[in-house]
DNA sequence: TGTACATCAGTGAACGCGCGTTCACTGATGTAC
DNA sequence: TGTACATCAGTGAACGCGCGTTCACTGATGTAC
């Protein structure tokens, strides 16, 4: 049964995929790794070929993640009209599909309680992932200084992450409709100016 | 061993308090029945003379610390000076001790992503315990219409718990730190104005 | 008020069950010659 | 290029272990007379 190094490559990021999607849907602690595998297509037991134990699974699959995060972020900024980048993010993030979705969405709202306190390589993970959106925040806004934009991009953060979290808890529709629009635009409050891409 | 009545609301206050810090400093799916129980200074079988299930107790120990919470934030309302009111209140949750003490601090920052998910009385205890926590909320803001005031308690809210995630992701101390002080100064803002309270 | 019996809060052992992890095994691929 | 052996990704059974829950038991309190 022995694969190419390629074939085990392409299985190991499979199974972190679905790890990272069922580990936002359902909690760290509630999603097991038997069931991580037969989502993947496979059997539990050749697991540990690829992965130290769960914790090291649920490091890679918290980064992983938060990569394709950055990914849909940088794209979305990248084809947003000038001057409407903020707005374009925002809008991108608190939206219906997201708050209905956890397991496809923002690993900040899905493992923000879990991974903190996991200590070791998911903590990490976690910590340097925050800090990287922040990074990418920073430098769509405009401000006086680059401390300025900074606290902006984490107002804007968590306005963003706050904003859906009420959205998921409020169970009537309306009402959690109307969070996110309010959010919406809290966030762009939150967030200021736009920086000028158009030189 | 049969106790009186008084007897037994105390235990199983005593029961429902300790869960309820052990859940917000651990998780729902991370704290055993067994461990509560012991916490409480008890032996694990009697739990079910209390509790229909875990579930039930988490159930009854978000509902118990939604009102601990309003407690302390309708003292430190009524205690703070006139125009001072919402910084008071907005001081009193962005605090190190707070981002540092999650088993004593705010449910929805602790248990928001596993209490929604939960369903049944988990979920609606939860869901009820951030409407009424934002009806607080809403009475501390001025604001031309209700709508607005009701807007701009959502944006407060979301800015809270998002500040304090956002902190309590950052290990660096000085970072940290500097993540609650950004947070307060956007909480303020979106709050806005004060009601005034003098009449 | 006193007595006999029923109740039931709390104990501690035991129950399935699912979890993370281990292991012997398989067979396709990599490597040495 | 072909052959023999080593490697190792993936399988499926099995391992402890801790979990939520159940249960027989205890003895102090409540209740009926």
């Amino acid at each position: 049964m022995r694969r190419t190094a390629e074939d085990k490559a392409e299985t190991r990021q499979r199974i972190v995929r679905t790890a990272g999607r069922m580990f936002r849907g359902h909690g760290l602690a509630e999603t097991g790794v038997a069931e991580v595998m037969a989502e993947a297509g496979l059997t539990h037991g050749g697991f540990y070929r690829h992965f130290a134990s769960k914790e090291d699974l649920a490091a890679a699959a918290i980064e992983a993640a938060f990569a394709e995060m950055r990914g849909q972020l940088q794209s979305a900024a990248a084809a947003a009209p000038p001057g409407r980048v903020l707005e374009t993010v925002i809008d991108l993030y608190l939206t219906e599909a997201h708050r209905d979705r956890p397991d496809r969405g923002c690993v900040m709202a899905a493992l923000g309680m879990e991974a903190p306190r996991a200590g070791g390589a998911m903590q990490e993970a976690y910590r340097r992932g925050i800090a990287d959106l922040l990074t990418i925040y920073t430098g769509l806004i405009e401000a006086p200084t680059k401390r300025q934009a900074e606290d902006r991009a984490q107002a804007l953060l968590a306005q963003l992450v706050g904003g859906l979290l009420v959205a998921r808890a409020l169970t009537d529709p309306a009402e959690s409709k109307r969070a996110l629009q309010t959010a919406r635009r809290a966030a762009l409050a939150a967030a200021g100016t736009e920086k000028d891409r158009s030189l």
